[in-house]
DNA sequence: CTTGAAACTTCCAACTA
DNA sequence: TAGTTGGAAGTTTCAAG
């Protein structure tokens, strides 16, 4: 990046700190919180994307109504830790529609997804016949969420 | 819910699908993917909404822009498990702004926290200052992410 | 589900401090 | 450089068919 570090002004981080929490504001509604123009609300959020801190706007959906019902994680241990063997896992769950996130973690194990599915048959098939037989796997731990108590996609700022 | 429960059609199955990548995107444009007029596609997002398969609309920030560099995940074994303890626990950690989400498991611990900090100084302080001190802990544990290999807030419909 | 039109929003150019 | 204004272009919203 050749871009001047340009710290976030509280006008530029009270619009994150919106935007984070709901994107379908308008420029006006915006306008009128900030005590700003609608045409410094627009160029702001311009600058806001165009400089990576905005990555995207996504609709949350919920997930129970669309039939994901069970989040488990998944811990895994690979037998080798060559760059072959880290590349070839990471790429194959990622194509896998269940995996939501995957993590390469430090300790006892080397990676973590987050995996979600429409109940505990589903999980136990895309354990046995999608993750338990990719290549190099010595261990898989499956762990249950029983309840989701706290769920934010936006980083306080 | 007293509600008719209506399975989604095609169209509204792809207006969640694309909405979940982009929601910036203008009904015009989704009128002219999906061969609809735009009071149709209004419609259904409308409908969408109402029924709650669409929550919310988010902007989703580049954690590491903003400062959020370490994401650590704390598994917190309690000592019982009365109702007050895990309400007390729930609602204690709800509070902290480096818990980005909450889950009570299944197996061999109570709860998984996501917790998002700056640096590893930063996680400390929060272990030690304000997850270590709540009533009722027995062990925490924390796993810390090297690498976010996939990172999908979109579920496949 | 569509059309059509009013109301509203976004976006840009010209300009100011 | 950051902000404003005004207006054209584009989008949303809704009543009627």
């Amino acid at each position: 990046m050749n871009e001047t570090i340009r710290d976030l002004d509280p006008t530029d981080q009270e619009i994150l700190r919106i935007l984070q929490h709901d994107a379908s504001i308008t420029h006006k509604q915006l306008s009128d919180k900030l005590h700003k123009s609608i045409a410094t609300i627009h160029e702001r959020i311009r600058k806001l994307k165009n400089l990576g801190y905005i990555l995207k706007t996504v609709a949350i959906l919920d997930r129970k109504k669309i039939n994901r019902n069970l989040i488990a994680f998944s811990q895994v241990l690979l037998n080798d830790h060559t760059a072959e063997t880290l590349k070839g896992f990471e790429d194959a769950v990622a194509k896998y529609p269940e995996v939501m996130e995957c993590f390469q973690m430090t300790g006892s194990f080397d990676f973590v997804l987050r995996v979600a599915t429409s109940d505990m048959e589903a999980y136990h098939d895309f354990y046995r016949n999608k993750l338990a037989i990719l290549p190099n796997i010595t261990t898989v731990q499956s762990f249950f969420v029983l309840s989701e108590t706290k769920s934010e996609t936006a980083y306080p700022i």
